[in-house]
DNA sequence: TGATATGTTATCTT
DNA sequence: CAAGATAACATATC
């Protein structure tokens, strides 16, 4: 799904395809998701893109930006100058050319198609999303943590590259502090965008198994040396994640069209009934917490 | 046919 | 009152 590693690919290859580049157009064919203001993206040139949690901001020179979020099923597609050639065109892409086969590199908006960004040298960027949860925010840039609810209450964030970290950083201590100062369940709490920025439910799945953590514990239960192992798992799977262009389980592709590869290294997430490859004496069980899928290992995740 | 999947938010409950 | 739990959102897929 969509979480850090996921919106992180795609901000390094809208770097590479937009940055230097003018918006000539935009245009909004469902204004659920993008609600005003596409007219002032207009004649602006792409300056940076940056990623605050899972939200990804678009900042142009005129001192607009577009805030994208594409929540579960979005997609940003690009189309023009600079792509691998030949180009690929993952199946999982949305809203083709009706009826040509998906894989046809010649990306059109289609029926999932709900915002086209037109550049200068004949470039496009698609946003597709099946069941419209996403959302396109133009603010200022200035005002990008003022006016922008989601991005001014995101919890710190875990630095997976360093040379690029983010403005607030989750250190081990503030780790520590936000594990050690609630009751709630320990995965509930990892997946709250307030606590920590960017990890959704299959980092946080495969953090705990890495960390040999049952989901279902009380985050003040854990030691202190559970902290510090937590902490390293985080930052391990959410690199790892990266390295293989995130998980292409559901519907996630890069803006190149093509697919991660994380999905095929899921260390618990999705392994119901398969058995433990580090314990090899019990199978995944699958249950419920804070109304998300959640897998374990029965027999080496401690309670 | 209906249950299921996901991230966030609105709303309800403790 | 505030923290926490749960329903809602939209729709393809199993």
């Amino acid at each position: 799904m969509p979480e850090l590693p996921e919106v992180e690919t795609i901000k390094k290859q809208l770097e590479k395809y937009l940055v230097g580049h003018k918006i000539t157009k935009v245009e909004v064919r469902a204004r659920k998701i993008f609600a005003e203001g596409e007219r002032n993206l207009e004649a602006g040139k792409v300056n940076k893109i940056r990623r605050f949690g899972k939200v990804l901001s678009i900042d142009l020179d005129n001192g607009y930006s577009a805030v994208i979020h594409i929540k579960l099923t979005g997609q940003l597609i690009y189309r023009g100058p600079n792509l691998p050639n030949p180009a690929s065109l993952s199946e999982k892409v949305v809203g083709g050319i009706p009826g040509l086969p998906a894989s046809a590199s010649q990306m059109q908006a289609g029926k999932h198609t709900h915002v086209t960004f037109f550049l200068d040298k004949g470039g496009k960027l698609y946003y597709n999303d099946v069941r419209k949860f996403g959302w396109i925010k133009i603010i200022k840039s200035s005002n990008l943590k003022v006016k922008s609810d989601f991005i001014a209450r995101l919890g710190p964030e875990p630095v997976v590259d360093k040379k690029n970290p983010p403005d607030n950083p989750l250190t081990l201590e503030k780790f520590k502090e936000i594990v050690g100062s609630t009751k709630r369940v320990i995965k509930v709490l990892l997946m709250d965008q307030e606590k920590i920025g960017g990890v959704g439910n299959i980092y946080a799945n495969d953090a705990l198994w890495l960390a040999r953590i049952m989901p279902t514990r009380s985050a003040k239960s854990l030691s202190p040396k559970e902290q510090s192992k937590l902490y390293d798992a985080i930052l391990n799977v959410l690199k790892e994640g990266l390295k293989r262009g995130g998980a292409s389980e559901l519907s996630y592709v890069t803006p190149d069209g093509n697919e991660g590869s994380y999905q095929e290294h899921f260390l618990a997430y999705g392994r119901k009934d398969e058995t433990c490859k580090r314990c090899h004496k019990a199978k995944f069980k699958k249950i419920t917490l804070g109304g998300r899928g959640t897998y374990f290992c029965p027999v080496c995740q401690k309670l």
